[in-house]
DNA sequence: CAGAAGTGTTGGAACGCTCCAACGGAGCGT
DNA sequence: ACGCTCCGTTGGAGCGTTCCAACACTTCTG
């Protein structure tokens, strides 16, 4: 809170230089003498002088600093992917800005549109709810990337995203194969995401045979969702063994509803949820999962972006990751 | 993409006017004629016209940004804090820009140092790991408030959390009114949060007449940590009928522990956690939890940060927030 | 009806930085 | 001794805004 703030000018002026070499040796340029380098240094120091981005990015026209859009915070998967994010960004030598959406689309809009006004280089969605024409405009101003939806097809927008409809099949061949054969989907609503991993599940019983034993019950990607869909395909009569359950948390609420009931998992029934977030990991629950490479889609993501601004007139790409089973303790076989 | 974005002076040569008073017009001045401010309007519209941030905090010395740097976004509490903070800088026309600590002093220095170079107008620290000199050296070169810490006496630096010692002591009044007098209590490590909730275990027992039931586990704020301490409780033989848990997150861990033992809880032990993390909630889980009203901290921590810009000179103030008490299935009564 | 007060508008300076063309001096070869 | 290159250094222009003093009009006031 010095009343003002030191700048370059008062830094050259202590090491009697031109701030054109103080600018210079700031950024550390080869071009500058030890014994002038060392006086600015020094000068910068005693002054407490820092240099100020606003200016800088004003004179260069770059801010060095990329946006984030996140939907929300408070669902771990997300945070995850943004710590993967994060540490690629920076090793880029860039800035992170992130902003929440607050799963309004309007306050998503005005957030990005912030962000542009920051000059950002470029911009990441997760989990955005923009219409894909806002999409296509944005993209029209700003490289970006889409993360965990597949959005192809946009012109100077790429995206990246696990492949729902495999991870789904992962699920049910894991479920087939220890026996199970009344595989029920407690699915996640009707957006796209859940959507997806609805078709991996029936295709996969179909492939297997078990075209008649597909069963859906709706759910949410929340543990009440979980919750209502496990009750109703328990209580259904249909003798399910096992449920495969949209996402991790909805399958924490299923583990809930099992227990009520007094059926025991995985004697009784078996569940597999979806995501991998570490909290499905933990003891009490260890929840058998169809893990997203989370960090790594997040450094990818990162990977994607960078090649953008380099040649934005690059044609849209789009990375699927391959989710992967993490088997724990909510599965086990078919006991006669 | 567009080659050379619009600038404010080609609004003003399009709506035919000059460039202040589109300058005014933007911000929405009163002092501009109708039929001005709709020309101007109208031409930015077509242009795309985007005012550039760094400009106009070059220009009038204010980013409108104000800088949070969290330690941990895997946290899930600081999630919630985080999502208390950005609603109510948004409502005074702040930008957050968010970065993460890392858990590393030095990237933590770093980042901060580039919130700065940004002129972020304020800084927020939550979980943070500075030594206080550094803490001191920040306070005065910019307003700041550390979250979920107290730090009091520092000039310019202001600080909130909730009352750890009065938590702890809730928890254990809540234990004893069921009934338990062997209160055992499972650490959260050496940090000076978990010393404070242990020193409000022992305080409170002490005043219960039940000093000589004092037992602490060694723990951490981690589902492995709690489980680690409740193990060693449960396998003491000194007949532990409840744990006090230093956080929620090691509460799971307890429950773990708990459930391999073939310990039920709440009928064999009770269990109580601290932080009123949403997770805890879950059907599953139910943890009975000392909690922080998190968002409100997020909230008021925003306010002391205004109240500091508007008068940068006021004494350092400290916010203590309350605890409370929230009952769950993981408690109950003694059972003879 | 002159002067004051108000209204909408303007150009130029300033913000703190980076870029660029150009500088003087040292060192080189001929 | 001459021009050359090379090197460290410099002042000035420019980045896109906001602020300010001043402007030309109109409208009010006595």
């Amino acid at each position: 809170m010095a009343p003002n703030r030191p700048t370059i000018n008062d830094v050259a002026a202590l090491a009697g230089v031109s701030k054109s070499l103080v600018s210079l040796a700031m950024r550390g340029s080869e071009r500058v003498s030890p014994e002038s380098r060392a006086a600015i240094l020094d000068a910068a120091n005693t002054l407490g002088y820092r240099p100020n981005a606003a200016a800088r990015s004003l004179a260069d026209r770059r801010s060095h600093t990329i946006g984030v859009v996140v939907q929300d915070l408070l669902n771990p998967i997300y945070a995850e992917i943004i710590d993967g994010l994060q540490s690629e960004v920076r090793g880029h030598g860039y800035h992170t800005m992130l902003v929440t959406g607050n799963e309004d689309s309007v306050v998503e809009r005005g957030e990005i549109e912030k962000l542009l006004e920051f000059q950002v280089e470029g911009l990441m969605l997760i989990g955005h709810r923009m219409p894909s024409g806002a999409l296509d405009a944005i993209a029209g101003d700003c490289p970006a990337v889409i993360i965990s939806r597949a959005e192809r097809g946009i012109a100077g927008l790429d995206s990246i995203s696990n492949d729902d409809v495999a991870g789904a099949r992962m699920a049910v061949d894991h479920l087939v194969s220890l026996g199970h054969r009344s595989i029920a989907h407690v699915t996640g609503g009707e957006n796209e995401v859940a959507l997806l991993r609805r078709s991996g599940y029936e295709e996969s019983m179909a492939a297997h045979g078990l075209a008649d034993q597909i069963a859906c019950y709706d759910g949410a990607f929340t543990d009440e969702g979980g919750y209502r869909g496990a009750a109703a395909a328990l209580d259904s009569g249909a003798g399910h063994t096992a449920l495969f359950v949209a996402n991790d948390l909805a399958a924490v609420g299923a583990l809930a509803a099992a227990a009520e009931r007094g059926v025991a998992v995985p004697a009784d029934v078996s569940i597999v949820g979806y995501d991998g977030m570490a909290l499905a990991g933990l003891r009490s629950l260890s929840i058998t999962t169809i893990a997203q490479p989370l960090a790594q889609i997040g450094a990818e993501a990162a990977t994607l972006l960078f090649q953008r601004i380099e040649d934005p007139a690059r044609p849209p790409a789009y990375i699927g990751v391959e989710p992967r089973l993490i088997v724990r303790n909510s599965t086990g076989p078919l006991t006669a």
